[in-house]
DNA sequence: TAGAAGCAGATTTTT
DNA sequence: TCTGCTTCTA
């Protein structure tokens, strides 16, 4: 009898035909990880007769999720009579709070902030010491992602910045709260929180997705692997697939130790390796292992390619970033002249600034090109504005939309009565619009300006009587408020209203598939929407960074700006494994070429430096090391910890002069010495 | 209130 | 170099 299994090799066939209990799938990049994750969800549904409806399968991109529904389906062979769950963790957490989030007293007509409103709701905060904001966006993620409570972060927090932090932290929670918003953290926090809360809805969800999968599980983080550990409360059939080598997101919150932990924590897990790569020639897969194999912190595998020999990566050397850009341009034409289609060509980058000067280039050689991970469509300052609108109307308490729509178009609403305004009915415990509707403000304002407040206020009750046809609400929007009259006739208003008109497009097109769906569904699915989502196939190549990459492949693949400095990127609190984690991300997307090129000096930052090369050349032997005379035949590396006879043992930090000298720190004092009076530690 | 000018700061960003 | 934010001035 034949089965889905049939064709997969021996490791992925025992892991798509392991069904009870728990299984860690360790996949090398290219080993046909996809394949043996939808294999297995066919084979449950299709031979062993498991409801579709209680599988659950959770991924971190719509692309991969949506690539996995259709590979999955295409496997089944008898119609199901009710579909799998297949959906990032985020959209799993949006479907849920749906149905559950009155378990927390609060309402399901929620707002969906992204990551720019989150930026500006706490620019809001009246701030007591001077931090970046990155700190406490950061900071606030950090604080969910790790179950610390508002309460909790304000007991604990010691410096004076915690204590700031802590601070923000619990006004934000509360005005998100107020106003009804979520940000990306909740859709995992707030599920979290309930099924904590509610034992028998606990139950009752784990019994109802009995079958667990989880992509890419060296990016989850502790928030992911408690909601995990919930949903497997009446099983414990979780598979996780997941590459500690390809684990690049911990600045995020990925934690590494639960791939690392995994079968600590399910004692009789199963582990299984797939280490037979099917996407990279020999020499590419030399490459990236010998790389790789500097990390320590590791559980250790080697691909083995099944391509065969192909052609010797490629290691280009040029005077500055705007040849290096120049001769990658003509290479690309190369390529193009010998017949390759340009969507299997890829430029890399560590650092989005370095796609400058390919821009140039790529334009003035006529190259099509896709710039990925720059500004998202729906981030466009005139989509937001637009958005404002929507979201008010959905949920009148959402001042914060209101306060990017109450002045745009400007109708006289300016920054100071706007300032009162919000001040009071912060002051009042209600919304703007709640205390407009009981005079609240008829004493710290002008009949002038209550008369335009009034003016505004139902405008915005006339809209909400299209909130039913959310079209003709565009069309009654843009009729009342004369927001596109607002664009004169200048090249970047055209370009405005162009995208303008392409959202009213988009927003028909989602309400002509989904009939049935609420104004607010449309909204709260736009933060999820990612860039990589409408990279559509055109016949344009790509450039982008090694981050959005990860997941992808091409057949020829640039990875420029290989410089100490740049990449490895060091800056404080850097991580040098992390960072050879993504040099191996990035040579092991290509297929059949990897060009690997670096610069003797980069225009970085407003200022030119001179450069070397990137560590990680000698580590992938792209460079030949070159040995230092009178030593052992040691080669050292940055982070190998190594003995000095008088300062006893060290960690290496920098090599200079071609492995010569070695910075070496011991135990904080830092020291500059010669090689050949160090001797390396193994691990 | 709104545009102009001046100034700091610039890692990555699946959702 | 370029961007986005604050401050200045009409």
């Amino acid at each position: 009898m034949s089965s889905v299994l049939d064709s997969l090799n021996p490791a992925q066939k025992e892991a798509a035909s392991h069904i009870d209990g728990a299984l860690l799938i360790l996949a090398g990049a290219g080993s046909g990880k996809t394949k043996t994750l939808t294999t297995r969800l066919a084979y449950l549904i299709d031979e062993i007769g498991i409801p579709a409806h209680n599988t659950l399968t959770l991924t971190f991109t719509n692309k991969a999720s949506n690539e996995m529904r259709e590979r999955a389906l295409n496997l089944l062979t008898h119609h199901a009579s009710s579909s799998p769950l297949l959906c990032t963790f985020h959209r799993f957490g949006l479907l849920f709070l749906k149905f559950y989030i009155h378990v927390l007293d609060r309402q399901n007509n929620f707002v969906l902030l992204d990551s720019l409103d989150k930026k500006n709701i706490l620019k809001n905060f009246e701030m007591r010491l001077n931090l970046p904001l990155s700190y406490l966006r950061d900071g606030i993620s950090n604080y969910k992602n790790n179950l610390i409570t508002p309460q909790d972060a304000l007991i604990n927090a010691q410096s004076k910045e915690e204590k700031e932090l802590a601070r923000i932290y619990n006004l934000y929670t509360n005005q998100l709260n107020e106003q009804n918003l979520l940000d990306f953290d909740d859709l995992l926090l707030l599920p979290y929180q309930i099924l904590k809360h509610d034992q028998s809805l606990c139950q009752e969800i784990s019994k109802r997705y009995c079958y667990i999968m989880v992509d890419e599980y060296q990016d989850t983080n502790f928030l992911q692997f408690k909601l995990l550990e919930l949903l497997c409360t009446s099983h414990q059939n979780l598979c996780v697939v997941g590459d500690d080598d390809q684990s690049i997101y911990s600045w995020r919150g990925a934690d590494i130790s639960n791939i690392l932990n995994f079968q600590e924590y399910f004692q009789d897990a199963k582990l299984i390796k797939l280490e037979e790569n099917y996407r990279s020639s020999i020499e590419i897969l030399n490459t990236a292992n010998t790389l790789i194999a500097h990390n320590a912190n590791r559980i250790g595998k080697t691909l083995k390619s099944m391509q065969g020999h192909g052609d010797e990566v490629e290691l280009l050397h040029f005077l500055d970033g705007n040849i290096e850009a120049k001769n990658i341009a003509k290479k690309i034409l190369e390529l193009k002249n010998k017949g390759i289609k340009p969507q299997e060509i890829a430029i890399l980058f560590r650092l989005n600034a370095l796609s400058r000067n390919l821009e140039e280039s790529l334009s003035q050689y006529h190259i099509p090109y896709k710039l990925l991970g720059t500004i998202r469509f729906y981030e466009r300052a005139e989509i937001k504005d637009i958005l404002a609108y929507l979201r008010y109307l959905c949920n009148p308490s959402d001042d914060f939309s209101l306060s990017r729509i109450i002045n745009n178009p400007r109708r006289g609403i300016g920054s100071s009565t706007q300032e009162k305004i919000f001040e009071l009915a912060k002051m009042e415990n209600k919304s703007v619009y709640e205390l407009f509707m009981q005079d609240g403000y008829s004493s710290i304002l002008s009949a002038k300006i209550l008369d335009t407040l009034d003016k505004f206020f139902k405008m915005i009750d006339m809209l909400k009587d299209f909130l039913q046809t959310p079209y003709l609400l565009l069309e009654k929007i843009f009729e009342y408020t004369q927001i596109l009259q607002t664009y004169d006739k200048s090249e970047e208003s055209l370009d405005r209203l162009a995208n303008i008109e392409e959202f009213a497009a988009l927003l028909r097109d989602y309400f002509l598939q989904n009939p049935d769906d609420l104004l607010q569904d449309f909204l709260n699915n736009i933060p999820l929407h990612s860039n990589l989502d409408d990279a559509d196939d055109s016949n344009c190549i790509r450039a982008l960074s090694i981050h959005t990459a990860k997941g992808l492949e091409f057949d020829h693949v640039f990875v420029i700006g290989m410089e100490n400095g740049l990449f490895p990127l060091m800056y404080e609190g850097s991580n040098l494994e992390e960072e050879r984690r993504l040099a191996y991300v990035a040579f092991t997307r290509a297929r059949k070429n990897l060009y690997v090129s670096y610069v003797d000096s980069r225009f970085y930052k407003g200022k030119t430096s001179h450069l070397e090369p990137s560590i990680f050349l000698k580590e992938s032997n792209l460079i030949k090391q070159n040995k230092p005379s009178n030593t052992h035949d040691q080669a050292f590396n940055i982070g190998d910890r190594v003995v000095h006879k008088i300062f006893g043992n060290g960690r290496i930090e920098d090599i200079k002069n071609n492995g010569e000298m070695l910075v070496i720190n011991f135990g904080g004092l830092i020291k500059t010495i010669m090689a050949n009076f160090i001797q390396k530690l193994e691990d």
